[in-house]
DNA sequence: CATATTAATGCAACTTAGTTGCAATAGCAA
DNA sequence: TTGCTATTGCAACTAAGTTGCATTAATATG
């Protein structure tokens, strides 16, 4: 789990500057349970007072995107973009769909025997992959 | 692969419309090597002089949604919806980040295993997944 | 064939999620 | 304190899909 100190001492030193809205941001996406949308996001700096718009809010998104800082997920049943803080390794989400709940899930030794099979027999490359559960979690069944 | 007159007589047999717009809709589809989006679709329909229209085509392909005639595939990389028709198991896709084509891919049995697991572990009972796989074909690589 | 019923269609207006140009503001190094 | 320029806010725009409603056209029936 990434501090927040970290990350801000990182991107000072890249040159970039450390506003309300992006330490903000940083803080929220942080402590987010589970992937939060931009329009989550934007609410919560709102009730937080902190003064903040979409399109900054969408802007900051990239910004971190690019620096490798959030991710960008794609629910399936969903139509909006969902982001989470970059932890150190590949995962995967079971998604609840009793009470929409999110839990990070990682098996990727066992995908990459799938990926050696599919080059072997395809001659398909495999470089990245995307993989949702959906059902119901412990509570829920 | 499911043919065109089974389709059609299925739906004709529910007390629906055969109109020229379905079954050139129904054709596309079927003869589209990869999942085709709603735009493509009318495109399609236009370039062969079957007079449609955009909600005409959303609505239908909700239509055969409904009675699992297509699926609705959403790629990660890709904000438009895509549709392919059902065949009969379950499959994955394996995308060329090179040419864009779009190979199946089943490798459901071995999914299971990961889906007993989470259960077993986590108490989390799935009832579904997406998977899809990017990376670069055998021409492409 | 003629005709009634109602499934399907077309259009325009709307919605949601995200993007862009540009002028104004505000971090921060000096 | 000041200058540079990264960041912001606003309004207008785009892309993808949806909705209400009046019109058209499949098809069952006589
Ligand atoms: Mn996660
Ligand atoms: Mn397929
Ligand atoms: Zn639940
Ligand atoms: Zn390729």
């Amino acid at each position: 789990m990434k501090a927040l100190a970290d990350i801000l001492a990182e991107l000072s030193k890249g040159g970039f500057r450390i506003t309300r809205a992006r330490r903000s941001m940083i803080e929220v996406l942080i402590g987010s349970r589970l992937p939060i949308s931009a329009e989550g996001l934007l609410a919560s700096l709102i009730k937080q007072k902190v003064p903040a718009n979409k399109t900054t809010v969408y802007r900051e998104l990239t910004f971190l995107k690019e620096r490798r800082i959030v991710q960008e997920i794609q629910f399936l049943h969903e139509r909006v973009k969902r982001y989470e803080v970059v932890f150190g390794s590949h995962h995967h989400h079971l998604i609840c769909m009793g009470c929409k709940s999110v839990e990070d899930v990682e098996l990727d030794g066992e995908l990459e025997k799938y990926e050696r099979d599919i080059m072997k027999s395809r001659g398909f490359k495999v470089l990245n992959h995307a993989l949702e559960f959906m059902g119901l979690c412990e509570a829920c069944r």
